[in-house]
DNA sequence: TCCCGCTTCAGACAAGTTATCTGATGCCGC
DNA sequence: GCGGCATCAGATAACTTGTCTGAAGCGGGA
């Protein structure tokens, strides 16, 4: 839990086809990120897929011939890691200034304000049932 | 507008007491964030400072001997960006997945509760207004 | 006037990060 | 056995980051 993992904006980019598609060896993903794939397109994508398995975000099938890896990490973790780190570096580690200003910030569709309603009514059933 | 500014975390303290306290010198930062300062540290603090101003975060009143710096920057406009951040990486440019997220990792008062109804009713305000 | 203490300024520095790239080696099927 | 595709180890250059050093300027009191 100690410190906080950090990623890159070009180990993001592998993670998204992994979440979207699924599993993919290096080379599937390496298509998917360098159409015009060279060589060593796909070592840079092996290297980072590498350090994303040090920061344990994803895993590695190693059955096969081609290693097959699989996101390890959700990407609504992701989201509330990061989350974590604005409210850390800017609010003094509290979620509800973020909360706020980004209220403040979004528009909605009438779909969306209704969706927030219900988590907000889902709050409010948590904090009375409790005690 | 091009590329997005971004601020490390020593840059981020050093903005802290700018918007906390308000307008201050090299040596009152440096003795606020780092309490048995050494010469050295004097040095960072002023590099730190330099930096941001390159990045436009801070303004530089040159006027007296010592230098008086004051944020350019609000809080809220950081908090703002790096929402953006996030949603850019991992939503697809759209804030409102994490929205969404937020509200329901967050933990609120009854009061928080009542705030956010009040910005929701606002949405709602400005989008039947805007037809 | 001269000097002390405080200031700014320019730049060096090591360590770490980041994306890229290269070369060696291994395994499989034809 | 060989060609092709795979992994693996490691080099690399460019950049970032926080720290630190030295030179030079200014201002006020002895």
């Amino acid at each position: 839990m100690a410190t906080r993992i950090r990623l890159t904006d070009a180990e993001f980019a592998v993670l998204e086809p992994l979440w979207h598609i699924g599993p993919q060896t290096i080379r599937q993903l390496t298509a998917r990120l360098y159409p015009d794939q060279s060589t060593s397109d796909y070592a840079t994508v092996q290297k980072l897929l590498e350090r994303l398995e040090a920061k344990r975000c994803v895993t590695r099938d190693r059955t096969g011939l081609a290693h097959v890896f699989r996101a390890a990490v959700r990407r609504e973790d992701l989201i509330d890691q990061q989350l974590h780190e604005i409210a850390d570096r800017l609010c003094d580690g509290s979620l509800v200034p973020v909360l706020n200003q980004l209220m403040r910030r979004v528009s909605l569709s009438r779909a969306e304000r209704e969706e927030l309603r219900k988590l907000l009514d889902a709050h409010k059933r948590r904090s009375t049932g409790e005690r």
